[in-house]
DNA sequence: CAGTGGTCTAGACCACTGC
DNA sequence: CAGTGGTCTAGACCACTGA
Protein backbone atom coordinates (compact mmCIF):
# COMPACT_ATOMS: atom_id res chain seq x y z
CA UNK A 1 0.00 0.00 0.00
CA UNK A 2 2.79 2.38 -1.31
CA UNK A 3 2.54 4.52 1.80
CA UNK A 4 3.76 8.45 0.92
CA UNK A 5 7.22 9.87 1.71
CA UNK A 6 7.65 11.38 5.48
CA UNK A 7 8.69 14.89 3.47
CA UNK A 8 5.51 15.01 1.22
CA UNK A 9 3.56 14.09 4.45
CA UNK A 10 4.52 16.85 6.42
CA UNK A 11 4.65 19.22 3.42
CA UNK A 12 0.86 17.75 2.77
CA UNK A 13 0.10 18.74 6.42
CA UNK A 14 1.61 22.37 6.56
CA UNK A 15 0.03 23.16 3.71
CA UNK A 16 -3.41 22.18 4.43
CA UNK A 17 -2.65 24.29 7.64
CA UNK A 18 -1.64 27.16 5.85
CA UNK A 19 -4.58 27.45 3.44
CA UNK A 20 -6.47 26.74 6.55
CA UNK A 21 -5.85 30.11 7.63
CA UNK A 22 -3.73 28.28 10.92
CA UNK A 23 -1.01 30.19 9.82
CA UNK A 24 -1.94 33.52 8.44
CA UNK A 25 0.02 35.32 5.90
CA UNK A 26 3.00 37.49 7.29
CA UNK A 27 2.83 34.83 10.63
CA UNK A 28 6.24 32.56 11.52
CA UNK A 29 6.16 28.83 11.36
CA UNK A 30 7.16 26.75 14.46
CA UNK A 31 11.13 26.50 13.78
CA UNK A 32 12.98 23.36 12.51
CA UNK A 33 13.79 21.64 15.60
CA UNK A 34 10.16 22.35 16.65
CA UNK A 35 8.79 20.68 13.40
CA UNK A 36 10.74 17.69 14.38
CA UNK A 37 9.36 17.13 17.59
CA UNK A 38 5.60 18.34 16.30
CA UNK A 39 5.68 15.20 13.90
CA UNK A 40 7.37 12.38 15.57
CA UNK A 41 3.45 10.99 15.83
CA UNK A 42 4.04 9.64 12.33
CA UNK A 43 7.12 7.51 13.37
CA UNK A 44 6.39 4.64 14.46
CA UNK A 45 8.31 4.38 17.51
CA UNK A 46 7.68 8.31 18.13
CA UNK A 47 10.41 9.37 17.81
CA UNK A 48 11.37 13.08 16.46
CA UNK A 49 11.85 13.43 12.70
CA UNK A 50 14.93 14.60 11.59
CA UNK A 51 15.79 17.77 10.49
CA UNK A 52 16.62 17.05 6.89
CA UNK A 53 12.90 15.78 6.01
CA UNK A 54 11.64 19.02 7.96
CA UNK A 55 13.64 21.09 5.57
CA UNK A 56 12.93 18.89 2.62
CA UNK A 57 9.21 19.70 3.23
CA UNK A 58 9.88 23.40 3.67
CA UNK A 59 11.80 23.17 0.00
CA UNK A 60 8.92 21.75 -1.27
CA UNK A 61 6.51 25.05 0.19
CA UNK A 62 8.80 27.16 -0.69
CA UNK A 63 9.03 26.59 -4.27
CA UNK A 64 5.61 26.90 -4.80
CA UNK A 65 5.46 30.03 -3.24
CA UNK A 66 3.50 29.75 0.11
CA UNK A 67 6.13 30.59 2.24
CA UNK A 68 10.04 32.31 2.39
CA UNK A 69 12.66 31.53 4.73
CA UNK A 70 15.17 34.50 6.57
CA UNK A 71 18.29 33.09 7.97
CA UNK A 72 17.98 33.37 11.73
CA UNK A 73 14.69 34.42 11.65
CA UNK A 74 12.42 31.47 10.69
CA UNK A 75 10.24 30.20 7.90
CA UNK A 76 7.15 32.66 7.11
CA UNK A 77 3.76 32.30 5.24
CA UNK A 78 4.13 34.51 1.95
CA UNK A 79 0.87 36.72 1.05
CA UNK A 80 -1.17 35.29 -1.25
CA UNK A 81 -2.90 38.37 -3.81
CA UNK A 82 -2.50 37.90 -7.52
CA UNK A 83 -2.06 40.64 -9.33
CA UNK A 84 -3.02 40.22 -13.05
CA UNK A 85 -1.07 42.22 -15.62
CA UNK A 86 -3.40 43.36 -19.06
CA UNK A 87 -0.92 42.58 -21.62
CA UNK A 88 -3.07 42.96 -24.68
CA UNK A 89 -2.90 46.74 -24.85
CA UNK A 90 0.56 49.01 -24.67
CA UNK A 91 0.02 51.36 -21.60
CA UNK A 92 1.01 54.85 -23.18
CA UNK A 93 0.83 54.41 -26.57
CA UNK A 94 -1.76 56.95 -27.15
CA UNK A 95 0.35 60.30 -27.19
CA UNK A 96 -1.10 63.12 -24.40
CA UNK A 97 -1.03 60.98 -20.99
CA UNK A 98 1.85 62.53 -19.68
CA UNK A 99 2.49 60.26 -16.67
CA UNK A 100 4.20 57.12 -16.71
CA UNK A 101 2.78 54.49 -17.96
CA UNK A 102 3.41 51.97 -15.41
CA UNK A 103 2.35 53.95 -12.25
CA UNK A 104 -0.57 55.26 -14.12
CA UNK A 105 -1.61 51.14 -15.22
CA UNK A 106 -1.09 50.26 -11.57
CA UNK A 107 -2.81 53.54 -10.18
CA UNK A 108 -6.12 52.34 -11.92
CA UNK A 109 -6.09 49.15 -9.90
CA UNK A 110 -5.33 50.52 -6.56
CA UNK A 111 -2.78 49.69 -5.85
CA UNK A 112 0.87 52.14 -4.85
CA UNK A 113 3.16 51.20 -7.09
CA UNK A 114 6.51 52.71 -7.29
CA UNK A 115 9.91 52.28 -9.61
CA UNK A 116 13.77 51.72 -8.12
CA UNK A 117 17.24 51.63 -9.18
CA UNK A 118 16.51 53.15 -12.86
CA UNK A 119 19.26 52.65 -14.50
CA UNK A 120 20.95 53.39 -18.08
CA UNK A 121 23.78 51.34 -20.07
CA UNK A 122 25.45 50.62 -22.60
CA UNK A 123 25.77 47.17 -23.65
CA UNK A 124 26.87 44.83 -26.57
CA UNK A 125 23.90 42.63 -27.22
CA UNK A 126 23.65 39.45 -26.13
CA UNK A 127 22.60 36.74 -29.15
CA UNK A 128 18.81 36.75 -27.81
CA UNK A 129 18.56 40.58 -27.56
CA UNK A 130 20.36 40.82 -31.02
CA UNK A 131 17.48 38.24 -32.70
CA UNK A 132 14.55 40.27 -30.83
CA UNK A 133 15.79 43.25 -32.56
CA UNK A 134 16.99 42.39 -35.85
CA UNK A 135 20.44 43.34 -34.94
CA UNK A 136 23.82 42.50 -36.45
CA UNK A 137 25.59 40.32 -33.53
CA UNK A 138 27.72 42.31 -31.29
CA UNK A 139 25.66 45.82 -31.93
CA UNK A 140 25.61 47.96 -29.26
CA UNK A 141 22.71 48.71 -27.55
CA UNK A 142 21.10 50.94 -24.79
CA UNK A 143 20.12 49.01 -21.83
CA UNK A 144 17.55 50.39 -19.40
CA UNK A 145 16.85 48.49 -15.78
CA UNK A 146 14.36 49.34 -13.19
CA UNK A 147 13.32 47.18 -10.07
CA UNK A 148 8.95 48.01 -9.47
CA UNK A 149 7.42 47.76 -6.37
CA UNK A 150 3.75 47.14 -5.64
CA UNK A 151 2.37 48.21 -2.11
CA UNK A 152 5.63 48.57 -0.94
CA UNK A 153 6.87 44.81 -1.80
CA UNK A 154 9.16 43.92 -4.70
CA UNK A 155 7.38 42.67 -7.53
CA UNK A 156 9.39 42.38 -10.98
CA UNK A 157 12.51 43.47 -12.70
CA UNK A 158 12.64 44.98 -16.08
CA UNK A 159 15.45 45.46 -19.04
CA UNK A 160 14.76 47.34 -21.98
CA UNK A 161 17.11 47.07 -25.01
CA UNK A 162 16.97 50.14 -27.68
CA UNK A 163 19.06 49.82 -30.86
CA UNK A 164 22.26 52.06 -30.56
CA UNK A 165 20.91 54.52 -33.17
CA UNK A 166 17.53 54.97 -32.15
CA UNK A 167 18.36 55.92 -28.91
CA UNK A 168 21.19 58.01 -29.66
CA UNK A 169 19.56 61.72 -29.64
CA UNK A 170 16.45 60.76 -27.17
CA UNK A 171 16.38 61.08 -23.53
CA UNK A 172 16.32 57.57 -23.51
CA UNK A 173 20.34 57.03 -23.30
CA UNK A 174 19.85 59.37 -20.18
CA UNK A 175 19.80 57.82 -16.67
CA UNK A 176 17.18 59.41 -15.81
CA UNK A 177 13.35 58.76 -15.84
CA UNK A 178 11.31 60.18 -18.96
CA UNK A 179 8.03 62.07 -17.85
CA UNK A 180 6.19 61.87 -20.88
CA UNK A 181 7.00 57.51 -21.25
CA UNK A 182 9.28 56.09 -23.47
CA UNK A 183 7.12 55.19 -26.09
CA UNK A 184 5.75 59.06 -26.35
CA UNK A 185 10.01 59.55 -26.85
CA UNK A 186 10.14 57.10 -29.22
CA UNK A 187 7.32 58.66 -31.54
CA UNK A 188 8.33 61.92 -31.02
CA UNK A 189 11.88 60.79 -32.83
CA UNK A 190 10.14 59.35 -35.57
CA UNK A 191 9.82 55.49 -34.21
CA UNK A 192 6.01 55.38 -33.66
CA UNK A 193 5.03 52.12 -32.22
CA UNK A 194 2.71 50.22 -34.19
CA UNK A 195 2.40 46.74 -32.93
CA UNK A 196 4.38 44.21 -30.52
CA UNK A 197 5.16 40.48 -30.18
CA UNK A 198 5.21 38.61 -26.53
CA UNK A 199 7.10 35.78 -26.09
CA UNK A 200 5.94 34.19 -22.47
CA UNK A 201 8.01 31.50 -20.74
CA UNK A 202 8.91 30.55 -17.27
CA UNK A 203 11.63 29.31 -15.20
CA UNK A 204 13.21 28.61 -12.04
CA UNK A 205 14.83 32.20 -10.43
CA UNK A 206 18.34 33.32 -10.89
CA UNK A 207 19.84 34.22 -7.16
CA UNK A 208 19.93 37.49 -8.06
CA UNK A 209 16.13 37.80 -9.30
CA UNK A 210 15.41 35.02 -6.20
CA UNK A 211 16.96 37.79 -3.74
CA UNK A 212 15.10 40.99 -5.32
CA UNK A 213 11.83 39.24 -5.31
CA UNK A 214 12.27 37.70 -1.78
CA UNK A 215 10.82 34.07 -3.54
CA UNK A 216 12.34 30.35 -4.70
CA UNK A 217 8.87 30.32 -6.52
CA UNK A 218 9.41 30.36 -10.58
CA UNK A 219 8.93 33.43 -12.57
CA UNK A 220 6.96 34.58 -15.22
CA UNK A 221 8.86 35.87 -18.03
CA UNK A 222 7.65 38.66 -20.71
CA UNK A 223 9.87 39.18 -23.91
CA UNK A 224 7.83 41.99 -25.63
CA UNK A 225 9.57 42.99 -29.02
CA UNK A 226 7.73 46.18 -30.40
CA UNK A 227 7.65 47.75 -33.28
CA UNK A 228 7.41 50.88 -35.65
CA UNK A 229 6.08 50.40 -39.21
CA UNK A 230 9.72 49.96 -40.18
CA UNK A 231 11.71 47.95 -37.52
CA UNK A 232 11.65 47.04 -33.96
CA UNK A 233 12.36 49.63 -31.80
CA UNK A 234 12.31 47.86 -28.47
CA UNK A 235 12.86 44.73 -26.71
CA UNK A 236 11.60 44.34 -22.76
CA UNK A 237 12.21 41.57 -21.01
CA UNK A 238 10.46 41.56 -17.52
CA UNK A 239 10.70 38.90 -14.47
CA UNK A 240 7.22 38.49 -12.60
CA UNK A 241 7.24 37.21 -9.20
CA UNK A 242 5.02 34.00 -10.70
CA UNK A 243 3.25 33.02 -7.30
CA UNK A 244 1.76 36.43 -7.42
CA UNK A 245 1.37 37.15 -11.44
CA UNK A 246 -0.81 36.46 -13.95
CA UNK A 247 -0.91 37.72 -17.41
CA UNK A 248 -3.69 38.56 -19.01
CA UNK A 249 -4.67 38.90 -22.79
CA UNK A 250 -7.88 40.20 -24.45
CA UNK A 251 -8.41 38.81 -28.19
CA UNK A 252 -11.46 38.99 -30.79
CA UNK A 253 -11.48 36.23 -32.58
CA UNK A 254 -13.02 37.62 -35.82
CA UNK A 255 -12.23 41.15 -36.95
CA UNK B 1 35.79 36.11 0.13
CA UNK B 2 32.37 34.87 0.39
CA UNK B 3 33.24 31.51 -1.51
CA UNK B 4 30.06 29.66 -3.21
CA UNK B 5 28.18 26.58 -1.28
CA UNK B 6 29.84 23.37 -2.44
CA UNK B 7 26.81 22.22 -3.63
CA UNK B 8 26.03 25.47 -6.22
CA UNK B 9 29.74 25.33 -7.28
CA UNK B 10 28.68 21.14 -8.23
CA UNK B 11 25.82 22.63 -9.83
CA UNK B 12 27.16 25.16 -12.11
CA UNK B 13 30.17 23.15 -13.26
CA UNK B 14 27.74 20.81 -14.42
CA UNK B 15 25.77 23.23 -15.79
CA UNK B 16 28.68 24.69 -17.67
CA UNK B 17 29.29 20.74 -19.02
CA UNK B 18 25.76 20.32 -20.25
CA UNK B 19 25.45 23.57 -22.10
CA UNK B 20 28.57 22.87 -24.03
CA UNK B 21 27.95 19.68 -25.47
CA UNK B 22 30.32 17.56 -22.93
CA UNK B 23 26.99 15.43 -22.09
CA UNK B 24 24.84 15.62 -25.32
CA UNK B 25 20.93 15.18 -24.58
CA UNK B 26 20.11 11.98 -23.56
CA UNK B 27 23.25 11.25 -22.36
CA UNK B 28 23.49 9.41 -18.53
CA UNK B 29 25.45 11.77 -16.14
CA UNK B 30 28.00 10.10 -13.95
CA UNK B 31 26.31 8.28 -11.18
CA UNK B 32 26.04 10.09 -7.73
CA UNK B 33 28.89 8.01 -5.95
CA UNK B 34 31.10 8.46 -8.80
CA UNK B 35 30.21 12.16 -8.57
CA UNK B 36 31.08 12.15 -5.55
CA UNK B 37 34.57 11.17 -6.24
CA UNK B 38 34.32 13.26 -9.06
CA UNK B 39 34.09 16.14 -7.24
CA UNK B 40 36.67 15.34 -4.14
CA UNK B 41 39.10 18.14 -5.58
CA UNK B 42 37.00 20.77 -4.26
CA UNK B 43 37.60 19.79 -0.55
CA UNK B 44 40.75 21.00 0.98
CA UNK B 45 41.46 18.16 2.22
CA UNK B 46 40.81 16.17 -1.36
CA UNK B 47 37.82 13.93 0.36
CA UNK B 48 34.83 13.01 -1.43
CA UNK B 49 32.11 15.05 -1.25
CA UNK B 50 28.94 13.87 0.56
CA UNK B 51 25.80 12.30 -1.11
CA UNK B 52 23.55 14.24 -0.14
CA UNK B 53 25.25 17.64 -1.35
CA UNK B 54 25.64 15.91 -4.95
CA UNK B 55 21.28 14.88 -4.75
CA UNK B 56 21.40 18.93 -3.66
CA UNK B 57 23.31 20.11 -7.02
CA UNK B 58 21.80 17.73 -9.22
CA UNK B 59 17.97 19.07 -7.61
CA UNK B 60 19.10 22.31 -8.77
CA UNK B 61 19.14 20.85 -12.68
CA UNK B 62 16.18 19.15 -12.14
CA UNK B 63 14.28 22.33 -11.36
CA UNK B 64 15.82 23.51 -14.35
CA UNK B 65 14.53 21.31 -16.49
CA UNK B 66 18.26 20.58 -17.86
CA UNK B 67 18.24 16.94 -16.09
CA UNK B 68 15.88 14.26 -15.40
CA UNK B 69 16.38 11.32 -12.75
CA UNK B 70 14.93 7.60 -13.23
CA UNK B 71 15.00 5.41 -9.94
CA UNK B 72 17.52 2.54 -10.98
CA UNK B 73 18.98 3.78 -14.24
CA UNK B 74 20.53 7.09 -13.42
CA UNK B 75 20.76 10.96 -14.13
CA UNK B 76 20.32 11.91 -18.08
CA UNK B 77 20.71 15.22 -20.01
CA UNK B 78 16.94 16.59 -21.03
CA UNK B 79 16.55 17.52 -24.83
CA UNK B 80 16.88 21.52 -24.77
CA UNK B 81 14.32 22.57 -28.30
CA UNK B 82 11.73 24.61 -27.16
CA UNK B 83 7.86 25.37 -29.13
CA UNK B 84 6.37 28.19 -29.28
CA UNK B 85 2.49 28.57 -29.63
CA UNK B 86 1.20 31.26 -31.16
CA UNK B 87 -1.71 31.90 -29.01
CA UNK B 88 -3.42 35.53 -30.12
CA UNK B 89 -5.40 33.40 -32.94
CA UNK B 90 -7.46 30.39 -32.02
CA UNK B 91 -7.34 27.95 -34.56
CA UNK B 92 -10.27 26.37 -36.19
CA UNK B 93 -12.54 29.14 -35.56
CA UNK B 94 -12.82 30.34 -39.03
CA UNK B 95 -15.32 27.31 -40.43
CA UNK B 96 -14.73 24.33 -42.51
CA UNK B 97 -11.44 23.34 -41.54
CA UNK B 98 -11.82 19.57 -41.24
CA UNK B 99 -8.98 18.78 -39.02
CA UNK B 100 -8.53 18.87 -35.25
CA UNK B 101 -6.88 22.52 -34.82
CA UNK B 102 -4.48 21.29 -32.68
CA UNK B 103 -3.23 19.00 -34.64
CA UNK B 104 -3.45 21.22 -37.89
CA UNK B 105 -1.52 23.73 -35.66
CA UNK B 106 1.36 21.39 -35.01
CA UNK B 107 1.60 19.97 -38.64
CA UNK B 108 2.05 23.23 -40.09
CA UNK B 109 5.18 23.98 -37.48
CA UNK B 110 6.26 20.55 -39.00
CA UNK B 111 6.13 18.43 -35.72
CA UNK B 112 4.22 15.08 -35.32
CA UNK B 113 1.42 15.73 -32.61
CA UNK B 114 -0.96 13.34 -31.25
CA UNK B 115 -3.73 13.43 -28.75
CA UNK B 116 -4.20 10.51 -26.08
CA UNK B 117 -6.78 9.49 -23.39
CA UNK B 118 -9.65 11.96 -24.54
CA UNK B 119 -12.12 11.39 -21.67
CA UNK B 120 -15.37 13.12 -20.86
CA UNK B 121 -16.60 13.40 -17.92
CA UNK B 122 -19.71 15.46 -16.10
CA UNK B 123 -18.51 16.92 -12.67
CA UNK B 124 -19.56 19.78 -10.47
CA UNK B 125 -17.68 23.12 -11.16
CA UNK B 126 -15.14 24.11 -9.03
CA UNK B 127 -15.07 27.78 -7.84
CA UNK B 128 -12.86 28.73 -10.18
CA UNK B 129 -14.14 27.22 -13.10
CA UNK B 130 -17.89 28.54 -11.84
CA UNK B 131 -16.40 31.92 -12.24
CA UNK B 132 -14.56 31.60 -15.02
CA UNK B 133 -17.74 30.27 -16.98
CA UNK B 134 -19.99 32.83 -14.42
CA UNK B 135 -22.07 29.80 -13.40
CA UNK B 136 -23.69 29.04 -10.30
CA UNK B 137 -21.46 27.76 -7.69
CA UNK B 138 -21.86 23.88 -7.31
CA UNK B 139 -23.68 24.22 -11.51
CA UNK B 140 -22.90 20.88 -13.70
CA UNK B 141 -20.55 21.07 -16.40
CA UNK B 142 -19.01 18.41 -18.87
CA UNK B 143 -15.06 17.85 -18.63
CA UNK B 144 -12.95 16.97 -21.81
CA UNK B 145 -9.83 15.94 -20.87
CA UNK B 146 -6.96 15.16 -23.17
CA UNK B 147 -2.90 14.21 -22.99
CA UNK B 148 -1.10 16.14 -26.13
CA UNK B 149 2.16 14.49 -27.63
CA UNK B 150 4.78 16.03 -29.52
CA UNK B 151 7.37 13.94 -31.37
CA UNK B 152 6.58 11.19 -29.34
CA UNK B 153 7.08 13.39 -25.88
CA UNK B 154 4.50 14.40 -23.51
CA UNK B 155 4.40 17.86 -24.08
CA UNK B 156 0.78 19.52 -22.52
CA UNK B 157 -2.18 18.42 -20.47
CA UNK B 158 -5.57 20.10 -21.48
CA UNK B 159 -8.94 20.16 -19.62
CA UNK B 160 -11.90 22.34 -21.33
CA UNK B 161 -14.89 22.96 -19.22
CA UNK B 162 -18.35 23.04 -20.77
CA UNK B 163 -21.70 24.52 -19.01
CA UNK B 164 -24.02 21.24 -19.28
CA UNK B 165 -26.78 23.33 -21.02
CA UNK B 166 -24.59 24.34 -24.12
CA UNK B 167 -23.01 20.73 -24.13
CA UNK B 168 -26.03 18.92 -23.71
CA UNK B 169 -27.49 17.56 -27.18
CA UNK B 170 -23.72 18.02 -28.73
CA UNK B 171 -21.37 15.41 -29.70
CA UNK B 172 -19.22 17.31 -27.10
CA UNK B 173 -20.73 15.43 -24.23
CA UNK B 174 -19.39 11.85 -25.70
CA UNK B 175 -15.86 10.56 -25.18
CA UNK B 176 -14.82 10.63 -28.77
CA UNK B 177 -13.07 12.93 -30.86
CA UNK B 178 -14.99 15.63 -32.73
CA UNK B 179 -13.81 14.95 -36.31
CA UNK B 180 -14.91 18.64 -37.53
CA UNK B 181 -13.63 20.30 -33.92
CA UNK B 182 -15.21 21.29 -31.01
CA UNK B 183 -15.57 25.35 -31.83
CA UNK B 184 -17.28 24.60 -34.92
CA UNK B 185 -19.32 21.96 -33.04
CA UNK B 186 -20.32 24.75 -30.66
CA UNK B 187 -20.96 27.13 -33.19
CA UNK B 188 -23.67 24.50 -34.89
CA UNK B 189 -25.74 24.60 -32.24
CA UNK B 190 -25.71 28.55 -31.98
CA UNK B 191 -22.72 29.42 -29.54
CA UNK B 192 -20.38 30.99 -32.45
CA UNK B 193 -17.57 31.76 -30.40
CA UNK B 194 -16.20 35.45 -31.11
CA UNK B 195 -13.49 36.12 -28.50
CA UNK B 196 -11.66 34.62 -25.76
CA UNK B 197 -9.47 35.94 -22.86
CA UNK B 198 -6.31 34.69 -21.46
CA UNK B 199 -5.05 34.21 -17.93
CA UNK B 200 -0.66 32.50 -18.02
CA UNK B 201 0.18 31.82 -15.05
CA UNK B 202 3.53 29.60 -13.82
CA UNK B 203 3.96 27.28 -10.64
CA UNK B 204 5.69 23.96 -10.12
CA UNK B 205 4.03 20.66 -11.44
CA UNK B 206 1.90 18.42 -9.07
CA UNK B 207 2.86 15.10 -8.65
CA UNK B 208 0.63 14.03 -11.76
CA UNK B 209 1.88 16.60 -13.95
CA UNK B 210 5.33 15.94 -13.39
CA UNK B 211 5.15 11.70 -13.98
CA UNK B 212 3.17 12.66 -17.54
CA UNK B 213 5.62 15.67 -18.14
CA UNK B 214 8.60 13.63 -17.43
CA UNK B 215 9.95 16.64 -15.70
CA UNK B 216 10.41 18.54 -12.09
CA UNK B 217 10.41 22.36 -14.08
CA UNK B 218 7.60 24.43 -13.59
CA UNK B 219 4.91 24.52 -15.61
CA UNK B 220 3.02 27.17 -17.77
CA UNK B 221 -0.52 27.53 -17.62
CA UNK B 222 -2.68 28.75 -19.60
CA UNK B 223 -6.48 29.36 -18.42
CA UNK B 224 -8.19 30.53 -21.73
CA UNK B 225 -12.14 31.71 -21.46
CA UNK B 226 -13.89 31.68 -24.78
CA UNK B 227 -17.02 33.25 -25.21
CA UNK B 228 -19.89 34.00 -27.62
CA UNK B 229 -21.71 37.08 -28.36
CA UNK B 230 -24.17 36.44 -25.34
CA UNK B 231 -21.83 34.90 -23.04
CA UNK B 232 -18.77 32.31 -21.77
CA UNK B 233 -19.28 29.41 -23.39
CA UNK B 234 -15.92 27.67 -22.51
CA UNK B 235 -13.08 27.10 -20.51
CA UNK B 236 -9.94 25.36 -21.70
CA UNK B 237 -6.88 24.86 -18.64
CA UNK B 238 -3.63 23.75 -20.88
CA UNK B 239 -0.52 23.07 -18.46
CA UNK B 240 2.84 23.17 -20.51
CA UNK B 241 6.40 22.01 -19.55
CA UNK B 242 7.85 25.01 -18.78
CA UNK B 243 10.86 23.90 -19.75
CA UNK B 244 10.03 23.47 -23.37
CA UNK B 245 6.72 25.80 -24.30
CA UNK B 246 6.82 29.45 -24.82
CA UNK B 247 3.51 31.03 -25.78
CA UNK B 248 3.12 34.53 -28.23
CA UNK B 249 0.99 36.94 -28.89
CA UNK B 250 0.90 39.46 -31.67
CA UNK B 251 -0.90 42.69 -30.55
CA UNK B 252 -1.74 45.62 -32.88
CA UNK B 253 -1.63 49.07 -31.12
CA UNK B 254 -3.53 51.20 -32.96
CA UNK B 255 -5.88 49.21 -35.01
C1' DC C 1 24.10 35.40 24.09
C1' DA C 2 20.64 31.78 22.69
C1' DG C 3 17.96 30.57 18.81
C1' DT C 4 17.32 30.49 14.03
C1' DG C 5 18.21 28.67 9.33
C1' DG C 6 22.40 27.26 5.83
C1' DT C 7 25.70 23.86 4.73
C1' DC C 8 27.95 19.47 4.97
C1' DT C 9 29.17 14.79 6.39
C1' DA C 10 28.64 9.60 7.09
C1' DG C 11 26.03 5.95 6.95
C1' DA C 12 21.77 3.19 6.67
C1' DC C 13 17.92 0.78 4.29
C1' DC C 14 14.78 0.57 0.50
C1' DA C 15 12.87 0.17 -4.48
C1' DC C 16 13.80 -0.10 -9.02
C1' DT C 17 16.46 -1.38 -13.37
C1' DG C 18 18.98 -4.47 -16.27
C1' DC C 19 21.99 -8.29 -16.82
C1' DC D 1 22.73 -10.12 -8.72
C1' DA D 2 25.25 -5.52 -8.58
C1' DG D 3 24.37 -0.78 -9.42
C1' DT D 4 21.30 2.97 -9.52
C1' DG D 5 18.47 6.63 -7.32
C1' DG D 6 14.80 7.57 -3.15
C1' DT D 7 14.28 8.21 1.65
C1' DC D 8 15.75 8.95 6.30
C1' DT D 9 18.68 9.53 10.37
C1' DA D 10 22.21 11.74 13.55
C1' DG D 11 25.24 14.97 14.30
C1' DA D 12 28.46 18.77 13.25
C1' DC D 13 29.81 23.61 12.36
C1' DC D 14 28.71 28.03 10.47
C1' DA D 15 26.27 32.75 9.71
C1' DC D 16 22.75 35.57 10.81
C1' DT D 17 19.12 37.75 13.86
C1' DG D 18 17.50 39.99 17.92
C1' DA D 19 17.36 40.71 22.88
Amino acid sequence: MATEPLYQQVADDLRTKILAGEYPAGTFLPSEPTLEEDYSHLDPEGRKVSRNTIRQALASLQNEGLIDKRQGRGSFVREQRTFIVLASREEGVRPGEGTDAFVAAVRVAGRQAEQRNLQTAIRVASPEVAAGLKLEPGAAVVVRSVQRMLDGRPWSLQESFYPMEIAQGTKLISPENVEHGTIEELRRHGHAQIAYRDEVECRMPTREEADFLGSEAPVLVLNRVARSAERPIRLTVTVYDGASTRLAYEVDDLP
